[in-house]
DNA sequence: AAAATTACGTCAACGTTATTGACATATTTC
DNA sequence: GAAATATGTCAATAACGTTGACGTAATTTT
């Protein structure tokens, strides 16, 4: 019940009643849905580029970057923030562990848990990577306007599903 | 009642821009860059499941996506924008030539040239997932403040490399 | 204390998307 | 006619993800 301008392909025949197709065909924003395909595209080919140097890939990343914001946490609460498998998690956790930049340590309450830390050469990679990325960060937020940051706060977080939006925000 | 051991241990949540730093290590807004790492998760992530019913992928998807912003564009226009080869392509268009989304007819000029065109089905899907990602665009958007457009483009166009940002454009 | 559950690890098979390298076939241009 | 161009294709390989099944240690339940 929201009014969407109906935007039509070449629909030749437009004559019966409601031929709705798939979501329905709204006016999309074809620059923004672009823009953010190339900007997240670059965003992230540039720490690949450093990671390879390692033998590492995006995976990589993905983990050396939540274990440095969470330092500590457990296998099953990274699997829940990366929402992948555990076999899938095993491969990429194993490679760092035996590279040397995450250490695991047994929980002191519940020792099934392998709570996982970065080692210092690990920060050393995490940090770089956050610093390739947060420049870019602060370089387009500056020319948005410095001044604009909860918005772009805002758009980002209406981008991701309302239900995964709290945990989100909560992992942030 | 399962006792859950508290999430995030030693990470206080911060507000915007400052953390503490070390000598040298720069200020990465970590918060933005997560939330960019859900939003687009998410944002490819709901086009993946119409994709699937298809059989096709991600890769598919963005074939589709330019072949529609661009109906009649050669093989060679479509390596350029995506920036991948043509061995990963050739398998994408197969497939979807083969299941009756997208035709090739040869150029006017160039008779080499294989120009790109979405079929009457290939439209009807386009326009579905554009619809998709058009909506939570548009959502998005709309949250942020409908009047900052001009804030979110600027942002998205600085994340861009600089020497892509005009060929960016230019295909937007 | 036995039984069940939980946290994690691992082996195996497989699918998607990407890569590099080499070679084939038209068609156009010099 | 030779060379360059546009495209296609075969083959091998890699990164990252999946599902399914099974094992083990530690904790909780009964």
């Amino acid at each position: 019940m929201s009014k969407k301008p109906a935007l039509a392909p070449q629909a030749a025949s437009l004559g019966a009643g409601s031929e709705r197709v798939g979501a329905g065909k709204l006016d999309a924003d074809f620059e923004l849905i672009e823009l953010l395909f190339f900007a997240y595209r670059d965003f992230v080919g540039e720490p690949d580029r450093l990671l390879a140097v390692h033998g590492f890939g995006r995976a990589h990343h993905r983990v050396l970057h939540f274990v440095n914001r969470h330092q500590g946490l457990t296998v099953a609460e990274l699997l829940e923030i990366l929402e992948i498998t555990k076999q899938s998690l095993a491969r990429v956790l194993k490679d760092l562990i035996n590279a040397g930049f995450i250490e695991q340590r047994a929980g002191d309450e519940d020792r099934r848990q392998r709570r996982l830390y970065l080692t210092a050469q690990g920060e050393v990679l995490a940090y770089a990577l956050a610093g390739m990325q947060g420049q870019r960060m602060a370089r387009a937020l500056a020319e948005a306007g410095a001044a604009d940051r909860p918005v772009i706060k805002r758009f980002l977080e209406a981008l991701i599903d309302p239900e995964r939006r709290a945990t989100a925000l909560a992992k942030a």
